[in-house]
DNA sequence: GTTTGGTTGTTACAAAAATAACAATGTTAA
DNA sequence: TTAACATTGTTATTTTTGTAACAACCAAAC
């Protein structure tokens, strides 16, 4: 009987799976205790933040010794990680799609890209990092084969919501929408959208401010 | 005597940036005035959003006819763009990076992506999707010449703090990291980073929260 | 021993962002 | 002409996020 806790801050899942990349590292390198100010370094972040993050998770270090990496690297993954392991298609193996697998593959066991999708006859059937590409009418029949929750959208704006639409008929429960058009979801999908003509138009603008009068 | 007026707040920003790109679709079709509650659609959020942000720039819309769609772009555009434009370079031409210079040129009039940089020969001085990729040991050259303001970073993790530090350096005032190893840079430059593995496992997490018990 | 110092865990406070509430306004319809 | 309505602009409230303050603890130094 897991008893499912109050849902962690955004902010702090985000943090947590830096946290635990940045340990993997640390790990890697022989480093077994590490204290709060060390992490916030590695983020530029404050210790007073990790401290707080790792008291949300329970997660409680040892005075002046600070945090045992190895522990703290298995709570996060009890934390973040589903116990089977979820995977994940990218629908659109265009530049970004592609980059994604390849940036992905094997970094995060339980988490790993099983299949892409994309309409282009040149690309189907064809294998990118260890990932089939399937045509995309077969989105629907994959997606319940082979078990897939989460979809990643990098094919062209226009052709968003109609990709959201059929991803959400097939059964998917998270999307991350990589295109500048918003799409539309019923709630009990999880939705993350992130444009980065967006992002580079917001440092612009704040590079301007920073130059003051212009 | 340009007042520089207090800055908006970070997500007004954002949102600004997606209006005007929502705007210019609906122009592009005809359409002259807009509701409030219309652009929300669009966007997924509520209209008092949209009233807000568009208070805080001062734009004000006719009562029952809504905001005239050409004076928003543009008032949008006057406060997003510098008035000369900005340029932009990409630091690693691999996948993500192509992709990035693809999806960008030609889209954004006032910020330009004019240069690509790789350490890899096959890529020296090839021109990707009309942008010339150099050495990266032409960074500081290039930049100075070019007057370029603006760097996307999406080199290998471990390259990335490096490169940060020579583009500080070369007098870069903003950067977009797209690599998941934080950067470290003065005040005054403007740093915005993403990394797309944590958007994946954020997604992942709250996928689990949402089916609850598992 | 006792004091000093560094580090944690937690509570209290502040800032940023989102949401709600509502007055003001002018157009349309009776 | 007046009432109803749709829509804006603004203020107030709530929620989320980040920061600061500080007590508790224990190891090491004296």
């Amino acid at each position: 009987m897991a008893i499912t806790l109050k849902s962690l801050p955004d902010k702090t899942v985000e943090r947590l799976s830096q946290y635990r990349r940045n340990l993997l590292v640390c790990l890697s390198k022989g480093k077994q205790h590490i204290f709060s100010h060390e992490i916030a370094n590695i983020q530029n972040i404050t210790p007073v933040q990790v401290r707080r993050d790792l008291m949300l998770i329970g997660y409680t270090g040892t005075l002046r010794k600070g945090y045992d990496v190895k522990e703290l690297i298995d709570l996060i993954g009890r934390i973040l990680d589903s116990r089977t392991g979820m995977k994940v298609c990218v629908v659109g193996v265009g530049n970004l799609g592609r980059s994604l697998i390849s940036y992905f593959n094997g970094r995060r066991s339980k988490l790993s890209i099983v299949a892409g999708f994309d309409t282009n006859p040149e690309k189907v059937d064809k294998v990118y990092a260890g990932v089939h590409c399937y045509h995309s009418d077969r989105l629907n029949e994959i997606i319940k084969r082979d078990e897939i929750t989460i979809a990643i959208i990098t094919v062209p704006a226009e052709q968003s919501p109609g990709v959201a639409e059929k991803l959400v008929i097939a059964g998917i429960k998270g999307i991350l929408n990589y295109t500048p058009k918003s799409v539309n979801v019923p709630p009990q999908v999880y939705l993350e959208e992130y444009d980065m003509v967006t992002s580079l138009e917001k440092v612009s603008y704040f590079v301007k401010k920073n130059a003051g009068i212009e």
